[in-house]
DNA sequence: TCGAGTCATACTCACTCTGAGACGAACCGG
DNA sequence: CCGGTTCGTCTCAGAGTGAGTATGACTCGA
């Protein structure tokens, strides 16, 4: 028997009965504070609990399930507006038994992020969908709140080797909006000159456009010069955080 | 309704056929250079060709269905012998639809380390299993190249900030096995000297044993001191590669 | 219009970490 | 016993680091 037979016989029955969702960690910065994407379910299980936005992958790759909740829950559409800076990238699969009660699930997470967006309209799954400053999220629907730490974890770790701070600022931002990002995810403020002299020192990490802001700060100040996203992938040397000692355990 | 209500009524019907298999990559090092454990396919589809080993998910954690498909093909039972020594992480998850002509397969990768297994017996799925050295792996059955890739880099950069190493390694060793597996994994040879007082510069990373190998290499020198994996769980400063000019992009 | 406060940017300084090389002693095989 | 190899240590110059200071451009409110 040669393949194109095999498979024109092929049964697709007798492997356990499986549904593959996906679950959105979106990250964003608002007022100087890292915000997260929040629905409200209307339906059981977990009526009335929060969740991160998610839902069943059709007929398409897992990335494009994934851009397509993000869309469904903010409203946006994808390539529409803002929502085609959004960064977004797998972070992990979880899969245990029970994690829903319903049946076995499998939840493939992505992590994104954007600038500050709008305020979300409600998606079709769920009763609204909400920005929540992410030390103040509470409890969690299904294992969604370890979701949420491994996407913190991995966003805090990204920024040090990653150009991904730049994901979180428009287009044309100063040093500044830069040191903000760090210091809303980090949770710490980067001493500003030695940031200043790291950042233009990487090379690739942003690159000048050579023009001045139009203002200063609310609060005095020269104009800062601008700044684009630079070509580089990687930071070399990274942009590590202040002393944290968990690293032995 | 409550929501003991809702589920015993729950029927599991309208989601899309989706089966969830994991995949394999599992390392180790013999003879000084990288290998990876593969399996030659039985059937249909890519009868014959060479394939990460890996199976469909019963009703166990993702974890344990990894565990469970290495020790099959490795013909070793988990807790068994070397196999309780194993490194094993989650990879990724590859789900494109069309990746497996059958159906729709979404697939969790992971990602293995060990130090030197005995020649795997065949498991039942494959018609046999075997170690190749990464350089001469040439094509894989579906997108396993790929999947062998983005291994392949996490290995090289968790060695970075990990002491991921000590897992290729017995559990007494000398800095030179250890230099032995940065050499294979990230095929250069570290500078000795400076290695030797990196790893012991970073807090948690070995311990010694206070004893001296009894023999010291084929080729002479003295007999090195041996030492077992420390509690770190990160290395703290990382032992950096040489200068990759790959961060641009 | 003026003064106090804020901030971008540049610079200094002491300290640490890094790569490259050198060296002596221990140990191998022949 | 000898030549070659390796372990472990040391040195040195250069790069990167955190902490602090300095200057002048800008804000707001008096």
């Amino acid at each position: 028997m040669d393949e194109r037979t095999f498979l024109d016989g092929y049964e697709p029955a007798q492997f356990p009965a499986v549904a593959v969702t996906v679950d959105i960690v979106a990250l964003t910065i608002r007022d100087g504070r890292l915000h997260v994407l929040l629905v409200e379910r209307g339906g059981h299980p977990f009526a009335g609990w929060r969740a991160l936005p998610g839902g069943f992958v059709r007929d398409e790759t897992l990335d494009d399930a994934a851009l397509r909740e993000l869309a469904e829950e903010t409203g946006l559409r994808p390539g529409e507006g803002r929502l085609d800076r959004v960064h977004l990238e797998q972070l992990r699969t979880y899969g245990d038994p029970g994690r829903d009660p319903r049946m076995r699930v499998v939840s493939v997470a992505y992590l994104a992020f954007a600038p500050s967006l709008p305020d979300p309209r409600a998606g079709s799954d769920a009763a609204g969908a909400f920005w929540a400053p992410v030390d103040e999220v509470g409890e969690l629907a299904f294992d969604h709140a370890a979701i949420l730490a491994d996407g913190l974890d991995r966003a805090r770790a990204k920024l040090e080797y990653t150009p991904l701070a730049t994901a979180f600022v428009e287009p044309e931002f100063t040093i500044a909006d830069l040191r903000a990002v760090y210091a809303a995810v980090w949770g710490e403020e980067p001493h500003a000159g030695n940031f200043h002299r790291k950042v233009l020192s990487v090379p690739g990490f942003v690159d000048s456009t050579g023009e001045t802001a139009a203002r200063a700060g609310e609060r005095g100040g020269p104009r800062p010069r601008l700044y684009r996203a630079g070509d580089a992938r990687l930071l070399h040397p990274a942009l590590l955080r202040p002393d944290r000692e968990d690293s032995v355990r």
